[in-house]
DNA sequence: CGATTGAACGTTTCGTTGATTATTTACCGC
DNA sequence: GCGGTAAATAATCAACGAAACGTTCAATCG
């Protein structure tokens, strides 16, 4: 017999396996449970149905990318806008190499958010407190004056939103993208007002690529 | 007979009756045909074909509104600044007012936005000369400083997008997207970095109205 | 001869039915 | 009670024939 939490991965693993080849509604419970050679109701003594099997699968490899975001978010030395435009622009690019590596991943993450909007909204909720703490620390550092914190981290998410999930939003490829993240990420940090700067050649290499394609 | 023009607009109003009733997808050619005494075959001798009819109905709608935000965004007297933010609050209000109103427009949108892509992409091009126009005469008042202001249009109408067509993107309440749309407008506006000043109280009204609901 | 028709054609949609599937429940050995 | 099974149930899916639809075109009308 094997202890309840190897068990738990081993489900876990024969499903990422199926769900990665054939896609999560093409697996069947009973294909899962016959690659560890059991029966389908003892899925059920593991994980409530189906779906959830799909969501520790998502919470794993949101732990992963969560913890890549931290590390650019506390990356020493840097200015904050600068951290606060990679943290996205990782976002964005992790999120769109993964899903053009496999499709199937696309659809997980649609059924996901068709089927448990409450779940998504959880990770954005914990994503939007590395933002806070980065705009926290520009307050502090004088890089930013923000009157209410929490209101515009939440509004650049908001804002972000179209690169955070790519392929749900639109189908232009990654240099298109990254161009219109550029434009729109010097907008968000210095506006349209007053104040052109040093920042806003930053990342220029980008745009000429993307229009170069 | 009937001039050619007339019959035209008899189809379409014909047309717009059913599909405000019943949808797109469920009125046939061949109703709207006997809704004017005539044969299917004969709506083809006035239109190339069905999206057409629909298509046509879409023309007529984008017209007027675009006549209300060209009168807005020329409005004599006011900063370039408030005409860009009324300009695109316009347009989300609007649009959410008309899909609220009834829901039978969404469907519509929704068929000629992936049966004929390119038409929505003209009427992005044609709103965003207007959008050129007041940037660049931000541009000449000194209230902007832009390298290039075709490229900054096209990123404000990107990092719009959400709000253009609300119900597209999210389905947040008229409330909670004006929230939404205030804040981000602020920070496309003036930025996160530096430059916290008067404006940023504007519509502030309408935050404290979405908070409440 | 231009305007109009309506039957014909190929495609899409629809509804039904039979099979799969997710999930539950009752049960077995330890 | 714990780890497991297997059969039962209820929901979903897939297939497939039938109906409806958009569109075309040869024939008809005025």
């Amino acid at each position: 017999m094997v202890a309840k939490d190897t068990m738990r991965t081993r489900i876990l693993e024969a499903a990422t396996k199926r769900f990665k080849h054939y896609g999560y509604a093409k697996t069947s419970m009973a294909e899962i449970a016959a690659d560890l050679q059991m029966s389908p109701g003892n899925l059920y003594r593991y994980f409530p149905g189906k779906i959830d099997i799909a969501l520790a699968i998502a919470d794993e490899h949101h732990e992963k990318q969560f913890e890549d975001l931290t590390a650019i978010a506390s990356k020493p030395g840097a200015p904050v806008i600068e951290r606060l435009r990679d943290f996205f622009h990782a976002d964005m690019v992790q999120t769109y190499r993964m899903i053009e590596k496999d499709p199937r991943t696309f659809e997980l993450a649609q059924i996901i958010k068709t089927e448990r909007p409450t779940w998504v909204n959880g990770q954005l909720l914990q994503e939007r407190k590395l933002i806070v703490g980065l705009l926290q620390e520009g307050v502090d550092s004088g890089e930013f004056d923000l009157p209410d914190v929490a209101f515009s981290a939440e509004m650049l998410q908001s804002a972000m939103m179209k690169f955070r999930y790519p392929q749900l939003w639109t189908n232009l490829k990654l240099p298109a993208l990254e161009r219109e993240f550029d434009g729109v990420t010097q907008l968000l940090l210095f506006g349209l007002a007053g104040r052109t700067g040093t920042a806003r050649t930053c990342r220029i290499e980008g745009v000429a690529k993307a229009e170069a394609a």
